[in-house]
DNA sequence: ATAATATGCAACCTATTGGTTGCATGTAAA
DNA sequence: TTTACATGCAACCAATAGGTTGCATATTAT
């Protein structure tokens, strides 16, 4: 099952983040040192961020000797998109054309 | 166009503003103290989130008369969707899989 | 005209976030 | 068996977020 969904969206809200996840995205199961490379932040700055990342799950680590291995999680991503995204992603166009129509209807500046 | 990627994240980070996007979903163009209701904090505090909504264009708002009118706006969300969730999305199984063989294979405990 | 309604704006408070430094610990290499 | 390396843990600090109260303003209703 996947991480609470508020978790989820807490942990994808900031820039850092989302880089260390397409990171390993590019590049998966890297340790913390080198995801800390081209961070501009100190190592302790980026365990918080990872921690914050593997308790929203999207994000597993793995132990291999004094080295901490990081992996992606693709299901958490998935769920969002499926319960959250795509109820919006129905009504897309109706609501496009309903916003239309309202803004030039009755606004005036 | 669709508002800054980090804008929109941010945005939808706080359950209380998600909650309001799923308001309007669910009935459109209300005004602020219609959005008021059932939140459990003052018109002022919902006014701030609103506000973020907005910047994040993910809101769009017109007056009628003393009233302020909101309505959804989706094209964010589906940018969102499109330019970053589809990414992990292809993946998906791939990663899962790697997933899999890692924790099983390299962890023990 | 006056009163009620819908909203905005600003100051303020507290909790949380995002970073730091310093030190401890377990593993690998010399 | 020291030394270096990879990481964890905790205290601390500044900035931001999320709420409050109080007051101002414009529109509608009486």
């Amino acid at each position: 099952m996947s991480a609470d969904v508020d978790k989820v969206f807490k942990a994808l809200a900031a820039p850092e983040r989302r880089l260390l996840l397409d990171r390993l995205h590019a590049d998966n199961g890297q340790t913390l040192g080198q995801l800390c490379q081209q961070m501009n932040m100190t190592r302790q700055a980026v365990t918080k961020h990872l921690k914050l990342l593997e308790e929203a799950t999207l994000v597993a680590t793995v132990w291999r000797g004094r080295e901490k291995l990081h992996f992606l999680n693709p299901v958490p991503i998935h769920d969002i998109a499926e319960r959250w995204i795509d109820k919006y992603e129905r009504d897309r166009l109706r609501a496009l054309a309903e916003l239309k129509t309202k803004l030039e209807g009755e606004n005036n500046g």
